[in-house]
RNA sequence: GGUGGGUUGGCCGAGAGGCGAGGCAACGGACUGCAAAUCCGUGUACACGGGUUCAAAUCCCGUACCCACCUCCA
């Protein structure tokens, strides 16, 4: 079976068939590094994440390349307000994102470049671009420099628009543009308004790039002329990638043979949007549930598919991840200790599972599958099948570890702090519940259950199994 | 004006011509001293109006509403 995945450009599912055989490279953009990440930015991470592992899981040898943009308009402008260097915000957010990334166990990429680190490479392209007759200087001694839109007849393809149909921009200052659509490759230094450092020496004077042209130089630079997918969000479509694709073909690349670009997650029917004011932060979020739950949530959806964010929601999908949890420690401590995973060829589920990941990632059929193993799991541990109970269990394990949800996984360890509370409070609470088992011995029940809605009270679930009550905290609460 | 996407049961969220994805919640049953956890069972949903078809949530036409993009937002 093959991976079949949709390609935005030709709005199709295709068989993915890559230019190198056993090999995928990938080129995502990332974000423009001008303030906190919210969770509409992190679920294009964790999306391309998803595909990341599962091409690797699929035997490509796979090249991920996601950039960072850490120069342009909104990070000098934040920066004047802020009263900082623009590099030290940038530097900054970037931290920032890297940490959330991590948080949610995003993998990091083969490579992470910078804009800033790349300006040798784009005045290279640019300079290729004046030769091939796609872009020209200004002639108003801006320093700017244009691609020219009227002299690419394939622009709008990817998007597919035509030129003529285009909105003008009302506010869009023409400068020394000859179409109105024409857009920048290179930016003038405006000395006035812009620091020194923000400007880089070039043939048509000091100045900083364009916003596509370094996607387009980067790619290139790690991942050659042409390459298998490129990737983003839905917003990026046009004008980013539309320019990207038509500076890198115009420039004789092949670039893309396909695009993948991954939905919203709206609050209130909106897209989040800083300007908007409707973000929710990364931070703010992991306050209500662990990072494995916002995991699970954005894995649970299908990333071509909106989603509308809410707590009530990421409250039910982390319910629904802990009875997956529950499941694996259950089967853990039911199964021989000499047990070790990977046994699970021949799991249907599994078969289930690739059959959906194979369908464009189809990760919430994928999430149904390892929902089914876990049923089938919980009757095997109920009716004593050890020897099934393994392979069911290195499955879900199996299901989890590809889509990065392992609560194995070091990403979702938690720290050393949290152990040592965990130790007190199971001293603390163990002590109580050797007082109801006494109780309950002696059919003292009201004596039981008052110490265990005690527990309760303060956020902590009693279950008895066979082998004396357990106690977790229980999440519901929060 | 142009382009694209959406509207599915109490909620979330798949599917894309024919057996009711899956989860959360709810209810009933088993288990339990009672619970919890777990298992079993219970739902006849696809915005609206037409049409095609033996068969439509799925295809076609129309309508309504929502969202995104149209030059620097994932």
């Amino acid at each position: 079976m093959t991976l079949r995945i949709y390609d935005s450009a030709t709005r199709t599912v295709r068989d993915f068939a890559p230019l190198r055989e056993g090999e995928a490279s990938i080129y995502l953009c990332g974000l423009t590094v001008q303030s906190e990440p919210h969770v509409g930015h992190i679920r294009s991470g964790v999306n391309f994440d998803v595909l990341q592992r599962w091409l690797r899981e699929l035997g490509y040898r796979v090249t991920f390349i996601r950039n960072t943009t850490d120069i342009d308009d909104k990070i000098l402008a934040k920066a004047a307000d802020q009263g900082r260097p623009w590099y030290n915000l940038a530097y900054d957010m970037a931290g920032e994102l890297a940490r959330a990334y991590d948080l949610l166990n995003v993998a990091r990429p083969t490579y992470e470049p910078n804009a800033t680190g790349h300006i040798p490479e784009m005045v290279e392209l640019i300079e290729l671009l004046i030769d091939r007759g796609h872009a020209y200087a200004a002639a108003d001694g801006s320093g700017d420099v244009y691609f020219d839109v009227r002299s690419w007849p394939a622009y709008g393809e990817l998007s597919g628009q035509r030129i003529d149909d285009m909105e003008a921009a009302a506010d869009a200052d023409p400068r020394g543009k000859r179409d109105p659509r024409d857009f920048a490759l290179w930016k003038g230094w405006k000395e006035a308004t812009e620091p020194r450092t923000a400007s880089w020496p070039s043939p048509w004077g000091r100045g900083r790039p364009g916003w596509h042209i370094e996607c387009s130089a980067m790619a290139g630079k790690y991942l050659g002329e042409s390459f298998d997918i490129h990737g983003g969000g839905l917003d990026l479509r046009f004008p980013h990638h539309e320019n990207e694709q038509a500076q890198s073909r115009a420039a004789g690349h092949g670039f893309a043979t396909y695009w993948m670009h991954n939905a919203w997650i709206t609050t209130a029917g909106e897209k989040m949007s800083k300007s908007l004011g409707n973000s929710l932060l990364v931070p703010e979020v992991l306050k209500r549930v662990r990072a494995i739950e916002l995991r699970f949530y954005m894995v649970s959806a299908h990333y071509r598919s909106h989603v509308e964010f809410s707590f009530e929601a990421l409250d039910e999908a982390a319910a629904g991840f802990r009875r997956i949890e529950n499941f694996l420690e259950r089967a853990a401590e039911a199964l021989p200790e000499s047990f070790s995973v990977g046994t699970s060829s021949g799991d249907g589920f599994l078969a289930a599972f690739s059959a959906a990941m194979n369908d464009d990632l189809s990760t919430p059929a994928a999430v149904a599958a390892i929902h089914d193993a876990v049923r089938e799991g919980n009757k095997q541990l109920a009716e004593g099948q050890t020897e099934e109970l393994a392979v069911t269990y290195a499955g879900v394990h199996e299901m989890l570890r590809i889509l990065g949800l392992s609560p194995a996984d070091p990403a979702f360890a938690t720290g050393g702090a949290d152990q040592a509370l965990s130790g007190a409070v199971d001293a603390l609470v163990g002590r109580l519940l050797e007082q109801r088992a006494q109780a309950r011995a002696a059919k003292d029940f009201a004596a039981a259950d008052a110490i265990r809605d005690q527990l309760n009270a303060a956020g902590i679930a009693i279950e008895d199994t066979p082998s004396g009550a357990k106690w977790s905290i229980d999440g519901g609460g929060r």
